[in-house]
DNA sequence: TATAATATATTACGATCATCATATTTAAAA
DNA sequence: TTTTAAATATGATGATCGTAATATATTATA
């Protein structure tokens, strides 16, 4: 065998990486595969030794990006013990570094609209994956998962129209109204729980 | 002068309704100027004799969109004349019909993520109607602007998530959490107003 | 009815895309 | 060092796109 031991697998994880950071930039229409296979270090032809298609390495580029965000949410939620974990979470969810930061961020408020639009097995892998980040913050937030999945939709919503809009101000803004109404959300929730 | 008078205007319009309808449906990026043209019953090729490009296209049929989502809401609010106007808003706009209607339906869900990697001119277009719908939001609820555009943050992004999950009672079920998110908050808003 | 300006259709161009076929490079094993 | 299978690169194909040039069809006016 030519190359070292695992070196296919090393490579297509970077195809991966390449993949989701370019498809939470500029969507998934918009990158085509030899963008992404440059991202890699490599060209074009190699990619359908790697994958089937372009919608297979979607999947995969979809579970990777919610494993990072979740990792990334967890690791801001350990670096301040003092408070609830949900209020570190969100203050990064929602902070304009996320905001500013597509590339790295959470794919749900990246790509959801694109996803709704994919084909069933791209929504399926979606859907699991959403899943999971619903019991991620519920368990942070320590609310049950309905309440965690309103909670999740506020960021999200919040996160896709800050990002739509030109005037930074009111981008600004809107991040510091869903901030402060999640806070209350959770107040009130402890509230009516005690 | 061929062709009678507001002949132009009037195509021009069937274009950009024709062109609101798909980009709901599809996105912006995989809709043609070909398809669009052809909602119109025309072909393609006079389509530069309306508009300068796709972009600008995409412009109007944003206003146009907003227009008609907030003209409907309104009108949903209007039928129901016993409960506050904003709970007959949020029952419309979190209902499985809107969901699934995303042809008729309002752009923030469908379009924000695309637009937000538009260009400047476009996304200043989508701030001014964006503005227009947190005003009409914050109204009908009778909260302040910061609420409002939280309420539509929550609105925005339960909607996205709940179509873009193919589980179709996890994505029933977001919708209702976010529903009765909703509904909590206004009422705990208007208890601390008081 | 004939004219002429305007609206629409047809056709074409260059670019880009996903995908595939084939050639070349790589380095482990002989 | 040579061999060889695996990994990657090069190049090509057919489709589709946005856009533009040109041809045709339309109808208000003369």
């Amino acid at each position: 065998m030519p190359y070292p031991e695992g070196h296919k697998q090393k490579v297509r994880g970077k195809i991966i990486e390449s993949a989701a950071q370019a498809f939470r930039t500029n969507g998934i229409r918009d990158i085509s595969v030899p963008f992404i296979m440059k991202g890699a270090g490599l060209t074009h032809g190699g990619f359908y030794s790697h994958f089937d298609n372009k919608e297979q390495l979607v999947g995969e580029a979809c579970r990777y990006a919610i494993n990072d965000t979740i990792a990334l949410l967890q690791k801001a939620a350990d670096q301040e013990k003092q408070e609830p974990q949900i209020n570190a979470i969100i203050g990064y969810y929602l902070s304009p570094y996320h905001r500013d930061k597509t590339e790295m961020g959470c794919i749900l408020p990246a790509l959801s609209s694109e996803i709704s639009r994919s084909s069933d097995e791209i929504r399926q892998v979606f859907t699991r994956e959403l899943e999971r980040m619903i019991e991620f913050i519920s368990n942070a937030a320590q609310v049950d998962s309905a309440t965690g999945s309103a909670l999740l939709s506020t960021m999200v919503g919040t996160l896709v129209l800050a990002r739509s809009v030109s005037d930074s101000k009111l981008s600004d803004s809107l991040l510091s109204a869903g901030k402060q109404q999640i806070k209350g959300l959770i107040k009130s929730y402890v509230a009516t729980e005690l």
